[in-house]
DNA sequence: GTAGTATTTAACCAACCGGTTAATAAAAGC
DNA sequence: GCTTTTATTAACCGGTTGGTTAAATACTAC
C-alpha cells in the first residue's frame, strides 16, 4: 500500500533533537526509567518513534542524555550563584535558599537522581560528561567556612563536604518525599506557610550549628552568666 | 496433554504467603514497582505465579502489601526505642543513631519510599493500615525538647515536626543517594570511616543547633567575654 | 536537474508481561 | 471412603513494548 505522508515537512534536526530530549526528561522524571515509554516520549516530542533511535539512541542512551542534561542545568545554575560579597552567615543563608529553590523549581532533577540511585548510578558511572561537571559548591563552602572562622562568626572544624551533603539533604528529603510525609502527617507540606516554615527552620538550624561557641565554651559562658 | 505434577507437595498457605511477601518486598525495593516482574517474584518465592494472585492479588495489591509491611516493620522498631531514662542531649543522639542504623540496615524501606513518592503516594493514600500506624517519634521528640528546655540544655521554639523531618533527612539523603553522591565526589561514602564521620557530623550539628544560647544571646555572651 | 545523503514517516516484529483458565491433588468434612 | 473445598501446578492469552526495516521526501552537492 503506497504510503501517504502528511503535508510537507521540513528538516529540523536540531529542533527535533531538543524536543526529544525535553520530552525524554519529562517522561523519565515522571515515570522513572522503567515506567517511561518510548511511544509516549515520541508523542510528546511530536516525533516518529524512529527519530529517537536515529537522533540519540536506544532507551538507555536517551535516559543518560536526559540525566546529563539535568546535571548540566544545575551546574550552570550553581556557577551563576555569586556569594563573594556576602558575609559568611548571609552566604550560608543564600546557599540554603538557592538549594531549596532549585529543588522546588526542578523536581524532575530529584526524580532523575532517585531513579539513578535505584539503579546504583550505573548510567552516571558511564558518563564522562557528568564526571567533568564538578560542583563548585564544596570549594565555595570551604571558602565561606574559612572566612567565617577568620571573622569569628563560625566555629572551626566543620567539613565542607559533610555540610554540603547536609544542606542538600534538608531540602531534598522534604521536597522529594513530600507525598509520603504529607500522607503520614496528615498535613500538606507543600502549602505556602509550610514551605516558609521549612526554609526558616533549615536556615536557623544550620546557622545555629555553625555559630562559634556552640560547643563546650558556650556551656562555660552560659554557666558563668 | 495430561499434566504431571512434581513430587508430592504439601499445603502451606501461611508459609506460601510469607514467602511471596518477602520476595515481593525485595523485588519492588530492588527494581521499583514498574521494573519489578511478577515472574521474578514467583520464582524467588518458589511459588507458581498463580499463587500471587490467589493469596494476595494483582501486582498493585502485592506492592501495597509490601509497602504496608515495611511501615509495620519501622513502626515496630520505633516503639521498641526507649529514651525515657536518657538526658535530652543523649536522647537526641540516640534518636539520630537509631534513624541512621534503621535506614542503613533497611535500605529496602528507603527504596520503597522513593518509589511511592515517584507515584505521589497514591498507594499509601489508599492504605487504611498505614494511616493507623502513627509514628511515635514526633510526640517523643516533643517530649525530649520540653525536657531539654526545662533543664536549660536546649533552646526553646524548636518545632518537633521540623526536627523530625530534619533528623530523618540527614541520614536518608546520604544513604539513599549514596550511589550518585559517591560518583560525583569520587569517593566511597559507604566506607566505614565515611559512615562514622557522617554520624558524628549529624549528631554534632543537631546538638549544636539545639543547644541553648545558640542565638543572639550567645553573641552577647561571646562579645562580653 | 540528477544523484546522493540525511531526515523523516509508516509499518512491522519478536519477546515480554500481567493476568486468567483449566486441571490436579492435598486436606477437610461428613 | 467419598464428596467437597482449598491450595497448588501447568499452560495459555491478548496486549504492550523496545527496537527494526522499508520507504518516502527534503535538502545538498555537483
Amino acid at each position: 500500500m503506497p504510503r501517504k505522508p502528511p503535508s510537507r515537512w521540513q528538516r529540523d534536526p536540531e529542533g527535533m533533537r531538543q524536543r526529544i530530549l525535553d520530552a525524554a526528561r519529562a517522561e523519565f522524571a515522571k515515570r522513572g526509567s522503567d515506567g517511561a515509554r518510548i511511544d509516549r516520549i515520541a508523542r510528546a516530542a511530536k516525533a516518529n518513534k524512529r527519530m529517537l533511535y536515529y537522533h540519540i539512541g536506544n532507551k538507555d542512551a536517551l535516559y543518560l542524555a536526559a540525566l546529563e542534561g539535568a546535571y548540566e542545568h544545575i551546574r550552570d545554575a550553581e556557577r551563576k550563584l555569586n556569594l563573594e560579597a556576602l558575609a559568611p552567615a548571609d552566604a550560608i543563608t543564600r546557599l540554603i535558599e538557592f538549594t531549596w529553590d532549585y529543588f522546588l523549581e526542578n523536581p524532575e532533577f530529584m526524580a532523575l537522581l532517585n531513579n539513578e540511585n535505584l539503579h546504583r548510578a550505573r548510567h552516571l558511572k558511564r558518563s564522562k560528561k557528568v564526571k567533568q561537571m564538578h560542583s563548585p559548591f564544596v570549594a565555595l563552602l570551604a571558602d565561606i567556612l574559612r572566612k567565617g572562622v577568620a571573622s569569628g562568626a563560625f566555629r572551626s572544624n566543620v567539613d565542607p563536604v559533610q555540610l554540603y551533603i547536609t544542606i542538600a539533604s534538608l531540602s531534598y528529603f522534604y521536597l522529594s518525599n513530600n507525598a509520603t510525609l504529607s500522607t503520614i502527617f496528615g498535613r500538606d507540606l507543600m502549602g505556602e506557610d509550610a514551605k516558609a516554615e521549612r526554609v526558616a527552620h533549615m536556615t536557623d538550624l544550620v546557622l545555629a550549628a555553625l555559630r562559634r561557641g556552640s560547643t563546650a565554651k558556650l556551656d562555660r559562658l552560659v554557666a558563668a552568666s
